[in-house]
DNA sequence: AATGAATGAGCATTCATTCAT
DNA sequence: TATGAATGAATGCTCATTCAT
């Protein structure tokens, strides 16, 4: 029986057929992905594919828990969350940026997803997307607490800032031409930040 | 020959395949819908399809360029430019949200956009486009010279409102269990105009 | 939407795609048959097959329903069945049996049926037998109250001659090097109808 | 190199593969059984299951000579043959149809076989095949010399009586929600017995 | 000997597009 | 002009068989 994408054992086929399911199904778009197309490149039969995984949704849901697992690691990886909370989310909101900025196939990626399924995510996504959420409240509630940040509700603060970054990517592609996303993003991350900093407080942005 | 989307000419057969096809574009998603579907739901023949739009891709860009077209009416309709820029910028955007959050099937067409085409948007298109974002970059120009917004590149202040707008929109499906899309605009978006107005300014938002 | 196997309507290409469904059935069995050969054999696209049977399964049934017809009509369309009971039922076997013999793509029908949906017959082929059945259950009530034949559930000894017959063209494969279908049936057929004539009669088999 | 359906060696693993083989062939059918499920419910890897038998096919052969054993040990297991001979032949055609009544999986198999080889048997099977028909040719000559059967060829009354009893089972799914397999079978086969035994005798059926 | 990962030919079904009526 | 029958390329998934470990 084919793993579930929660399979935490890495073959190194399993990892290669991901691998190149991300770059097909940016390029191609899921529905348009040939998962034969997939094995070629991934150089396994396609068979090995449906070892592995239980469907090409299967499949793309892992290629999608993938990319998220290194967005993650790439937002809070280099990050010191006891800093000053404004600066942390400074970092993390470009991080996140620059993230996706040089890896424009995972960008497609989480296009793919929403475009394709609605923004359902797998309870497994779910649950690393909610971590996520959840030291980003932290960081917020102690920029509140410390006067950093303005007073009002945290998790929804944190979900304001989700629309600045996720919208940076996502609009990025109709400015490509005349802003590069990173350019993009700082205007509107600082902005953002701006908006919701202590009133008290010198603006840092 | 099949009309060109710009065709001017408005058939009601031709304004019925419209309609019909931006609901099951929104419904079943670009690749997954099915010509013959739109032709039933539209009560004409799949040929009739073909006569009033060249391919299933042209009639999906006029079905986005119909979109646009209501969107830009929504946006513009009801808001007075000369008023204080904040106040436009804030009303826009709200409309921009609400619009989506009224018509969830013209949010999926965009999205649907984006997937499919990268945000390659045809001439028309990006003439509209370009269009609003002139209208817009006016008012923040007026907004900056008044002192009402602090200084800074018009156009890249658009493109971040931009963003934030559309960012509203596309993470808005994966917060919808929690949150109203108005209500997560609203964040956002006094966030972001407050982070833009002029330091002497006493916030608005 | 495709014809569903009622269809009374019968365009010349479905009737070429049922006859041609008939031999690739018949000669590859259910499920190694491919629907691209029966379309080959038709001359139409492998869609025009799909156009006019929902399915692979539905064009079986359509198959298996129209030589359900032919063979009614071979048992019944020669035999007149208010003659003497008893050679209404020689008749109407011997046909049975003939039917099959001149065409054994037709019998190869049946096993497939039997073997892939184990006697699940749609509720329109069930009409058919019943009334089939139904016929015969008359002539041997007319045959039980006129003496012909000795006392007995009318309804079981036409299942008993079922039996008889379905016996013979399923058994006669394995027999085929040394006998003939219709010898095979004679003798089985002869001794049965033996079996269940009135003792007073004199044995006219 | 994989034992042939003859292997004469009965390792328990090749009688676990064998039994499992028969369930499933029974339960999906010879083209739609997949070996992989054989081997897991056999507990056995499924090169194992090819090192016993040289393929898919092979492995059907072995199980359906396995069930054609079976057969055979239970028709002629428990009837004395120099009985009198309609007694011996109603006791062994007793015996088939309460097989195949007691172990359905046992007649789908043979089903199967017709369906997909049409009847073509292994020299293996035919061997035993003729064997069981031969002595039941020496019970209806013995029938025929003391008088207690009517005149005629025995082998091809051996053949009608063959034809009534695969008729029974074959026919029996047919009639299943009316009749148990065997009721029907008793009328088939008292009425065929009745129409073959010598006319002086009182009819014992 | 026993295993099960790997393979790829095979096949049902869909759907954009054409074109005869 | 309007229709819808016809087409066939495209694609997800299966499963018998092999073979390295």
């Amino acid at each position: 029986m084919p793993q579930s994408s929660t399979a935490a054992v890495e073959s190194p086929k399993r990892a290669a057929i991901l691998a190149q399911a991300v770059e097909v199904f940016a390029q191609q778009g899921y529905r348009h992905a040939d998962v034969q197309e997939i094995a070629d490149r991934a150089q396994v039969g396609k068979g090995t594919v449906y070892r592995n995984f239980a469907s090409k949704e299967d499949l793309f849901d892992a290629a999608t828990y993938d990319v998220l697992l290194r967005l993650e690691r790439h937002m809070f990886g280099a990050v010191d969350l006891t800093e000053d909370p404004l600066q942390v989310l400074y970092r993390i909101g470009t991080a996140h940026t620059a993230f996706f900025d040089q890896h424009p196939s995972y960008l497609e990626i989480f296009v793919q997803n929403r475009a394709e399924f609605r923004g359902t995510v797998p309870p497994l996504h779910k649950e690393l997307h909610e971590q996520m959420i959840g030291r980003l409240v932290e960081v917020v509630q102690r920029g509140i607490d410390g006067g950093q940040l303005a007073e009002g509700d945290p998790r929804s603060i944190v979900m304001a800032l989700g629309t600045v970054l996720y919208g940076t990517i996502m609009f990025g592609c109709y400015v490509k031409d005349d802003y590069r996303l990173t350019a993009l993003g700082e205007v509107s991350l600082r902005s953002f930040l701006r908006g919701i900093q202590g009133e008290s407080e010198s603006s840092q942005f």
